[in-house]
This record gives C-alpha cells, structure tokens and sequence, in this order.
DNA sequence: CGTCATAACTTAATCGATTAAGTAATTGGG
DNA sequence: CCCAATTACTTAATCGATTAAGTTATGACG
C-alpha cells in the first residue's frame, strides 16, 4: 500500500506538502497542488487513518454499547445515532453488551483503547451499582465524554437523554384501570435496569393512587422477550393466577403475552386487555389491538449523538440532561 | 493518559518488557511480570490500540456496509455479524449505504482508510456496474477481503452468501396463481440492487411458466417502505388498474399494501391476497394474514463473517461462494 | 575452570502520518 | 536599492506502541 512518502516523492515534494494538500491547508502553491493530487491519483493512495489517528488523537469515531440490538426499539435509535454520526462525518464502531453489566464494563475499556472520541451508553448499567460505575467511566484524565441513554446517571460527568418512563409506565397502567381491570398482571424486564426499574414504580404509583393492592403474584420478570412473555402467563395461567389485563414491559412481550393468551382461548380485550410499551409495530398490524406508548427512539439517538459532539468539540462543557417528551 | 513509557518507569523496566507481559510472551521473569501488573494497575494504564494498530498494521475491525438498517430484515443480519464478530474479539464498525451506489463507493474508501481488516458489503451494488465495482474493490495491492451479501460479485476476488431469491419468489408467486390469481400487482424494491432484479425475474419466470402475460402496469416501482407501497397502491386503484392479488418486495411494504386497500374497503385476502417477503414480524401478530417466506438473515450474517474470518486469517484462500437454504 | 547455551532483560529502529520551526525566494514600501 | 514581510516550501521531532537484535547474568556440563 503506498504511503505518504511514496506519493511526495512522485510528486518531488516533501511529505509535508503532501499533508498539508490533503488538508487543505494554504502555503501551497497551485502548480505543485495540482501535481500532488495528481500523484495520489496515479498512485491510488488512500491516507492511513491509523497513522493520522496516532498522531492527532483523533479518531473521529465514536463508541456506542447498546443491551441488545434485537429488541426493535433500539433499532430506531441506532438509526438516529448513525444519521446524524455520518452527518458530522464520524464513524461508529457498536457493541451489544447484553443487558450484562460485566459486559458493559469490559467494553467500555475496549472503546476506550481504541481512542474513540465519545461513548453513547444505552441503558443497562445496574442500578444498585451506579455510583462505582460512573467512577469507572470518568476514572483516569483525558476520559472521552459520555451520553448515556434511558438511564440518568451522575450528572456532574454524564450527559443523559431520558423520557420519563414512570410517568408512561403509569399512564398505561391508568388507561386499563379505566377499563375496569384491577388485577393488572405487569411482565418486567430485566428489574437491575435502571429504567426498568421505573417502569415498575410508574405500575405501583398507580395502583396505590387507586387504591388497588400491589400483589407480589402479579408482578412477574421477563427479559422484553415474545418467548419469555409467552412462558410467564402460561405459567400464571397453569398456576392460576387471576387477572384480567396484562401491562408488558414492551410491545414484543406484549405479542408473545397475547400468543399466550390466544391459545389459552382467552378474548383480547374482553377478558383481558393487554398493553404494551415502545410502539414498535405498525398500528395498522396488531390485531387484537393493544394499547402502548411511543417512546422517541430515533431523537434520542439523534440528541445523544448531537451531546456528544457538542462536548467533543468543547470539552469544558457540563455534561446536560435531556427530557425527552413521548 | 498514561502511556507505556510511564509503566515502565513505574515498575523500573523498559517499554519492550512491559509489551512482552501485555502480549503474554516468554522471557519475563515472575517477579518482573508481577511488578509490571501492579504498576499498570496502579496507574489505570489502558493500552492505545491506535498505535498498536499502526506499528502491528492490524485494527482488529471489521467493517460493514449495509443499505438500510431500518429495512427490518438488516436487524437478523446485524446481530449474525455482532455475535461472530464478539466472540473472534473483532470490533465493528458500521455505514449505511442507503441504497445509494456513491455513497457505498466513499464508504469503502472510508473503511479501507481506516484500515478494517475485512468487509461485509450488504446487497446495494449496482447491477449494471457490478464489475467496474469489483475493480473498486479489488483495487491496489493488500486491499482487505471483501464479503457480499445477497448479491454475487465476481468470484475471482469476492466471496458471497446468498440465497437463491429469483427462486424463493417464484414459490411466492406460484402459490398465488395456485389460489386462482391472475393478475398480481408487484412493488418492486429498487431495481438497480441486483437481487431486487432476482425478485422481479422470479415473478415473471413464474408467470411465464403458467401462461400469464406480464404486465407492464402491473410492476409498479417500490423501495422496501411501507408508505411507498401505500401510496403504490392507492395510485394504482386510482388509475383503476385491476388485481387480484399483491406480490410485495418485503413483509414491511406489504403492511403498507393492506393499509391501502382497508381504507379502500376492499376484502384481504378475499378480493386480493396478499403477499411479503423476509418473514419479519410475528405471524400471531398480522391480520389479514399474507404470506411470507423466511430468509436466513442471521445465518447469513454469521456466515458471511465466519467467511471474512477465515480470509483475514489466511490471505491465501480463494473467495467462496455460500448459498443458504432459506 | 572455561565455555556456551539459555533466560531475562534493554536498546533502538520502525509503523505513517502531523506540524512547529527553519530556510529560501519573492514582493513591496519607503 | 535595501529591509521586512510574506509565500512556498523542507526538515525533523513526535505520537505510542512492537520487535529484531544486542547485552548481561546465570548456570550447566565436560
């Protein structure tokens, strides 16, 4: 592969001139401009950003570790993330960390060798274990900035892009309440989960504010998983457990919930209703319909990106915290 | 940031030891090696790929080029790849292409900048100008190994995995003449893609063989959304071209396709069937149902990585050809 | 006891760019 | 016509690792 040098000593220049043509930097004259690009035509030369990286400190890439990139919410964000990450000309390198927090950790110092210049976090990280996280994520000078997502964390060094997930959770649980239901089965997932954590709260805050009891049998964990959602209300259904509507923890729990329910020759919504949360499918498909929330994916990769170029471009800049409206 | 240099003053040795502990090689002592980890320990030094990359010319990464990630089907492929690409400790970075054949050109120019060690190249391509891509692609000595998905480039240089889609959508429309139609309405993805070409030539292929005349009116022109194959539909009930059934260049446009007749009042699948194309959502999940037929996305991922792998690790192998069975 | 292999390190060149500092030539102002 | 300023380059140090080659020290063995 040519180098630089081979291109500077086709064009009978230095390598610096050759630097600074490919920057576009002045103090070069037109004939000898001309004749460099003409070299790296002919040579075919593609600069290594390695050796550019090494130098500068800069990789113009930035790290993104999302939980897991089938659950299809994800999906809308990673879109926003590219679009506006290929817009400033940056390149992503992505990770899935499994909902594992070990995972997370371990990437987080991968991202970090590799020099990228921001990291977007997409909500795993254990709640219990917050605080030593964030340590880790700022520990050491000269850390990259960090946006996390779904998940506020400390807001003296992470800047954080949230909707108000106990607010939603319990405007749904409100909703099937004002249907008449009471005994509100609610499929969670993985509770270590910060906002999932929330989305439980929002579901007590509620039932308490209704005067309903919050019954341990009633509150089972999924994993946002059709499969796992479909296993937990068979099972309830085989231990007979009695409820008469099901909040899942998001609308591919939903669908595995009504799977369930369906073969079990229960009538959605008649004896029970089912809501979801996310609106991931076309509305137009779901058929029995169920009720859910939209959950802004695609801006909150769009502000998660625009955070983290914003504090690359100047690093004294407090970290923000961003409200998203549903 | 600490750099190497300042381990090795910390534990009292030079730069090569404390590469030779970090790289696991012989020829350090116990007690040296054990000085050395708590001196990078004690320091948080985390190693700079960056410059390893450049001295080593290895980056660890794989790049990938995919059309569109929100065509639903990409999802399966990207998980495939993350999950090969994790577990062979590869890194990930990722375009979108939207379709487009320029942008796909500057991306692999990007990516071989960047110095990826291979490619996956997910099915845009420019039939027509498939081979001067190739050269592209091949272009220069020690150019990286390429992979193509859903699309087979010349095999001298570029392996390929594939399923045989003029095939799968004749089966396609097979079973909707076997269900006593006639005249099918068929949205095309961008015709430019090679494999979109594929679908198209299963379906006049088929047509042919049951003495159907193709119908220019009837090949309408699409790329992969819902609201195009809406607004696809709409158009053509409008001009009052008559059909008897959909044939849809993926489940997603085929939403669309329902959505258009519902509000038009016409029975689905009684007056027209209906059908898609990659097998992406749930079928306990559309109603009315359409038929669909599975492609193996996320083997298709996996392969193509493993693929890749192999090529990285032996640059000797010749490319290969890898025809999944959907 | 001499010597030669081996183990345990260190030295220093190198990867391919960037860029501050230096040099030479040209221009323009008084 | 001379000096200063500007323009158009070049020289060479540098980023932070890897690794071939070199240096000691240790020990084994005839």
């Amino acid at each position: 592969m040519n180098r630089m040098k081979d291109v500077a000593k086709h064009a009978g220049v230095s390598t610096a001139t050759v630097s600074y043509v490919l920057a576009g930097k002045p103090g070069v004259g037109n004939a000898v401009r001309e004749r460099v690009l003409q070299s790296i035509k002919e040579l075919n030369y593609e600069i290594n950003l390695v050796a550019r990286g090494l130098k500068t400190n800069r990789t113009n890439t930035i790290g993104v570790i999302l939980p897991d990139i089938t659950k299809l919410f994800f999906l809308n964000v990673l879109k926003g993330i590219m679009e506006i990450a290929t817009r400033e000309k940056y390149n992503i390198t992505i990770f899935s960390s499994n909902f594992d927090f070990e995972v997370e950790q371990r990437l987080i110092t991968t991202l970090r060798s590799n020099r990228v210049e921001g990291i977007v976090l997409g909500s795993c990280v254990d709640r219990t274990r917050a605080h030593e996280w964030t340590q880790e994520l700022v520990n050491g000078k000269n850390t990259p900035p960090v946006v996390s997502l779904e998940c506020l964390l400390d807001p003296r060094y992470i800047s954080s892009v949230v909707v108000d997930t106990r607010n939603l959770s319990g405007r749904l649980t409100q909703h099937l309440i004002e249907m008449g239901r009471r005994r509100i089965l609610f499929i969670a997932g993985p509770v270590h989960i910060e906002y999932e954590h929330d989305h439980l709260e929002g579901y007590k805050d509620i039932l308490k504010k209704n005067n309903i009891p919050i019954l341990d049998a009633l509150i089972t964990a999924g994993d946002f998983m059709s499969k796992t959602a479909y296993d937990v209300v068979c099972n309830a259904l085989e231990k007979g457990i009695r409820f008469d509507a099901i909040q899942a923890s998001n609308d591919q729990a939903a669908i595995g919930a009504i799977k369930a329910l369906k073969e079990y020759h229960i009538a959605v919504p008649g004896d029970v209703a089912v809501c979801g949360y996310d609106n991931l499918f076309p509305s137009t498909l779901i058929n029995p319909a169920i009720t859910t929330v939209s959950v802004p994916g695609y801006e909150m990769g769009v502000t998660a990106v625009e955070e983290l170029l914003r504090r690359i471009n100047n690093r004294d800049l407090p970290p923000k915290q961003y409200y998203l409206n549903a």
